[in-house]
DNA sequence: ATGTATTTTTAGATATATCTAAAAATTTAT
DNA sequence: ATAAATTTTTAGATATATCTAAAAATACAT
């Protein structure tokens, strides 16, 4: 399998997360950051493979066999990321790019190697569930921020868009996975909010609330 | 930087460790399990890229910027070496495939953390020495255990040719980085040896003995 | 030194992954 | 329902890295 289908799966399986089943040509190719006479290519040749169910002008879908090997990139990517978080200490809006590359690297045993060295996590920085040997992920209860009432308790459990701006802005702030967060106040007006976050009082819009996914404590 | 460009440089770097300063094209071609043709081709290619010094038919030798893109190549296989066998517990027979992908990742910022978080050795796992940043690396005295007299004692250092069914063989026997040797006896005739290592006796041919390096302890 | 063998290069072909521009199919709007 | 807009595909071009086959240069042997 070479690094552009690998690249292809891992974008049908991010864009097959949301409601959309058959993702449409244009789609995958804005995801990718290239032209759809390229998705159209890259779509046929994966259909060839049947790794991907693939019909002139109405989009594709993984095949059973497509989302197994989609689910192993991932899964390395997310692995990956917890390592370089974990062990060498990289912020976690530092570590997509690298992990891009790593999750590239073929070896089925060094996957489960440093699966088990670092301690078969369920979950990478950001918060999103790392697929098991199998493909299946835990489904962690998302709520947003945005959508917890005055005085709730919650604690940080992930974020939506893995933006690296955007987490630049968290990591300033001392934001993190597992943050405490008391909603002090909510603005009805344009529904910003004040909020109380490992003791600090912060005030942040609704855009970045919505951007947070939190557990209610 | 491609990975094929990658991939000539470290060749071009290996071959350089030895008496020739000015590399064939066959050579290379042979190093890469390529042929010629295409040898000639990358290395026209890099000469372009003032990383080769390159005449038609008189070979080719790395220029100072590509001894220090080459040397930033080793580096990275070798620190990815060691992290694959004291970190995720791989023989030494079975990382040098593992490593030949993770070389190319491409994170400056990747190998300097890696190479705190491993201790910042100085060799890796077959005793070969890891270039630092600027590409120096240290020269361990090597000497072949074929040439150790009888009773000498000595300490394993490293291995001359690192291949896989060689290092099976030794994993195998158990012998390995640091084991501590004491010749015993060795046969005129074949130059073939008896050792004691690590408290256990063995019987080796010559070509064994010329594979591997010690130091006189 | 001259012909033979070897090495090296060139020329042209193939495969992958991409692009642009144009054509075809589908969707949307009136 | 038909025209306009959008989406998608096709056709043909480019760049990388490889190959084979043939030509050119160099090395070797007598």
């Amino acid at each position: 399998m070479t690094r552009a289908e690998e690249n292809y799966l891992k974008a049908l399986f991010k864009l097959s997360s949301g409601a959309q089943k058959r993702i449409s040509t244009n789609a995958l190719a804005k995801q990718l950051e290239t032209k759809p006479s390229s998705a159209t290519d890259m779509l046929q040749k994966l259909h060839d493979k049947a790794l991907v169910k693939y019909t002139k002008y109405k989009g594709a879908e993984l095949s059973a066999k497509g989302l197994q090997a989609a689910s192993q990139i991932v899964r390395k990517h997310r692995l990956w990321e917890v390592f370089l978080v974990e062990k060498l200490a990289f912020g976690w809006d530092e570590v997509h790019n690298i992990a891009e590359q790593l999750e590239h690297i073929n070896s089925p045993d060094l996957v489960e190697r440093l699966d088990e060295f670092l301690g078969c996590p369920t979950v990478d920085p950001h918060g999103d569930p790392i697929p098991d040997n199998q493909g299946n992920m835990s489904q962690v209860h998302k709520t947003l921020l945005a959508q917890q009432p005055i005085n709730g308790r919650c604690v940080l459990k992930g974020v939506k868009d893995a933006d690296d701006a955007f987490l630049a802005y968290l990591s300033q702030k001392n934001i993190k996975l597992g943050s405490h967060i008391n909603i002090l106040d909510k603005e009805p007006f344009d529904e910003s909010m004040t909020i109380e976050i490992d003791h600090n009082t912060l005030f942040i819009s609704k855009i970045i609330a919505t951007n947070i996914y939190v557990q209610a404590f």
